[in-house]
DNA sequence: ACTTACATGTAACGAGTTACATGATTGC
DNA sequence: GCAATCATGTAACTCGTTACATGTAAGT
């Protein structure tokens, strides 16, 4: 118990300091959404478990009566066991790319209007990221007591930046390979 | 009924040509591994129902005794119903981000060997796929009747390769990052 | 007063993995 | 004869989503 990717994940938001499971969500939402993403019927679940094993303690919000979740000590170090054990791989599922394999069935049209689709979603991310970038790097000159969190955070944002602009390039190469074939099917 | 994402990848292998439900694995596997993955335990229940919906019929092998599956028109046309639709986007999961997002939990020479292990799977899957489109263009010339669907093929060769230099790119800036912050922490 | 955002949970369902059980065929 | 590979299937389990149900707080 207590060793599912979202306990991992709950945990480690709730490591930032203590929240309520909507805002842990949120948290997840909004910086988290390049390559991680959780559920409600996920976190309050989780949350329940957390507590049950003692990792997490609750406390009534000094204002709201919202409940807030926070690390115990045990918490903590069940914490650092679990970042610490080997990353699980995501099994891959790209539904684009099985259309393309299987393109001939499609045709180059519909492949390209799927390719096209793909590279505007990757231009979306590329946008998305740099304002989270400009957020995250306005965020450290409030808080340089920050610096170092936010030094990490930078990291991941340009992890993302480096997928999305190697998957604007393929589109483009792709676009053209497709434009190819349609030309010599009409020939 | 014959809905989800492993009916739609298992009448798009049927498409190549009839096979058996442990063939169409291998193929997934040998084919499709960098962008699609399908378990028996999915497979053969998979076959079931699409055999159920008769999209697809069984014949038995002419020397093997095994069962041929092989798509039904009925099946070709529900087949190209589901290409048509909008692919289904995976959730995202990606544990290495979401340790380095962390990473001050671990601190950078932990977050440095994360890195550099996905580099180094990076660069295995780069050779994969280079030993991948050579033997996809092998086949290409023995068999120039497939010229086409090989076509499609190395489009999403060269996907992979995007993403896996992209990938690696990312994995050596983030290494000179990580290092940065441990000389800075021992300064 | 009313709407919007905040907040917490549950239940039904779907999808997928792993491990197990079983047996035929083929190459040595 | 024996091992490896080919082949088919099932059952238990885990994970996760979606939809539903419910209620509070804050802004206008």
């Amino acid at each position: 118990m207590a060793n599912s990717q979202t306990e991992l994940a709950v945990l480690a938001v709730l490591s930032i300091r203590p929240t309520t499971g909507y805002a842990i969500r949120e948290l997840v939402h909004e910086r988290l959404s390049a390559f991680w993403s959780e559920s409600f019927g996920q976190i309050y679940p989780a949350l329940a478990r957390l507590r049950e094993a003692g990792l997490i303690e609750v406390t009534p919000g000094e204002r709201t009566g919202s409940a807030l979740h926070s690390l115990t000590d045990a918490g903590r170090e069940h914490l650092l066991d679990m970042l610490s054990e080997p990353p699980v791989a995501a099994r891959p599922r790209n539904g684009v790319l099985l259309r393309l394999f299987f393109g001939d069935l499609l045709g180059p049209r519909a492949c390209a209007a799927l390719v096209q689709a793909a590279k505007e979603r990757s231009e979306r991310q590329l946008a998305d990221l740099a304002a989270a970038r400009a957020e995250v790097e306005a965020e450290r000159a409030a808080d340089p007591a920050d610096a170092t969190r936010t030094r990490y955070w930078l990291l991941t944002i340009a992890a993302g930046e480096h997928a999305a602009r190697a998957a604007i390039a393929w589109a483009d190469e792709a676009l053209a390979e497709l434009a190819d074939l349609e030309a010599g099917e009409n020939r």
